[in-house]
DNA sequence: CGAAACCTTGATATACTTCAAGTTGAGTGG
DNA sequence: CCACTCAACTTGAAGTATATCAAGGTTTCG
């Protein structure tokens, strides 16, 4: 597939993750603007958007598709950090602190993702307020949702963490049926493993627990979740 | 000791420690506006500034002394998150995210910190688009910090967190001496275990290993760092 | 000086990792 | 469409780092 394949004409006004991300704010002549230096691209499962360690040019707009932002230690191995899905922006982060990224982005399910250049970005973050402020929040807010992470990988055991990361997935990827919900991602087990922090042959032992204990659906690679206030139990402490 | 002898009149404008804060950045009549709402107070090790879940009403600048961030979890165990030290800042995160607080403040070592009212320090941030910069970077480089610290619980061992905790102690609070460097903060064994996010005992055990293997000297709680190369590789993966 | 908090060492328990081997599943090319 | 292949998944067995429990020693401080 050459280049001019992948490439896509999205445009923000029509972008159906628009109302969910930080562009909601943003007005006509501020969208059309945008429209000069941006650029989309498909990409498949797989690919990497950029990688820990490298200077960022800009940021990248998610209109279709999950993307895992992770880092890799020393080992090779794999600590999923966040799960980003359509409507969320990436790379600001390391713009706004002038640093190099500080994690790898790689696409989990075949993606149109939109970049737009550094510059055009720092424009809009001067011109529209509001939309600078709604940056600094969502930052702020992750500030404390990662001290979260952090707390809960010192304090947690693996099956409590496991269970939490469900809970967490169900809420953000979840699609209601009859009598449960169905997780609707396509993780591997190892990457479950990578967002739970343990080995892949835990999470498989546990998930065959947490199926026993009926808590959950085993569908393939995909979860469901039958008992979502016994789920929470089991997230919490010795509860 | 009654409330009016615990009161401090320090003004920002002759702080020691502005020179490495934010409020580096702040002109004459700005200093001086600032003194209007603030209160600048004593506090005794082992006191609290203020607790995860509550409302923030202010920020808290660090005039002296040390003071432990950290979490709860519901069996009272603590992690802590970060060590603040003179010239820091404490409470932006939740003002900017609209949020309670996401960890507790208490005091490791005496000291003197001045609170400012969240109006006066919102104001601020609107009128001086330097120290509202300085805010930004700050916060979005401790949000890659707390994604490394993710990680390393996540993938290092106790051994290896230990270690680079040690080397992080040192590089903050380390003076240096002859042949070796004094980490100069009042960390009872506990306090280190909760940075680590281990046992009590498990920081014992590996500290005398490390003073068997020359890395580092104990005199008394206070520890000397006399290998730093040797300790960095014990921080790194199985090196 | 005495009590309390902190530190240290030892013994035991176990959650989790690692290694190994077999099974299933998905994708590809003949 | 089947067979081949590689990756992903699963189960088992064994090893280990670390937590937990217990008890004695030491420092600190009122």
């Amino acid at each position: 597939m050459s280049m001019s394949d992948k490439r896509l004409r999205i445009a923000c006004a029509e972008c159906s993750s628009r109302g969910d991300s930080f562009f909601a704010c943003l007005d006509h002549s501020e969208l059309e603007k945008l429209e000069e230096g941006k650029s989309c691209i498909r990409y498949k499962k797989g690919q990497t958007l950029f990688y820990e360690g490298t200077r960022p040019m800009g940021i990248y707009c998610i209109n279709s598709g999950k993307v895992k932002i992770y880092k890799l230690s020393s080992q090779g191995k794999e600590q999923i950090i966040h799960i980003s899905k359509p409507g969320d922006f990436l790379g600001y982060r390391a713009i706004l602190s002038e640093e190099f990224y500080s994690a790898s982005a790689t696409v989990l399910e075949d993606a149109s993702i939109c970049f737009i250049p550094k510059e055009e970005f720092q424009g809009l973050l001067h011109e529209n307020s509001q939309f600078f402020n709604a940056i600094i929040k969502s930052i702020c807010h992750d500030l404390g949702v990662m001290r979260e992470k952090v707390a809960d990988l010192a304090q947690k055991s693996v099956r409590e963490r496991l269970a939490g990361s469900l809970l967490m997935l169900k809420e953000t990827y979840g699609i209601d049926g009859d009598k449960s919900t169905l997780i609707d991602i396509a993780l591997s087990r190892e990457d479950l493993a990578n967002i739970v922090g343990t080995a892949t042959e835990t999470v498989i032992r546990l998930l065959s627990e947490f199926k026993k204990d009926g808590l959950i659906e085993l569908d393939g690679k995909k979860i469901r979740v039958i008992k979502p206030r016994e789920l929470a139990k089991e997230a919490d402490f010795y509860g």
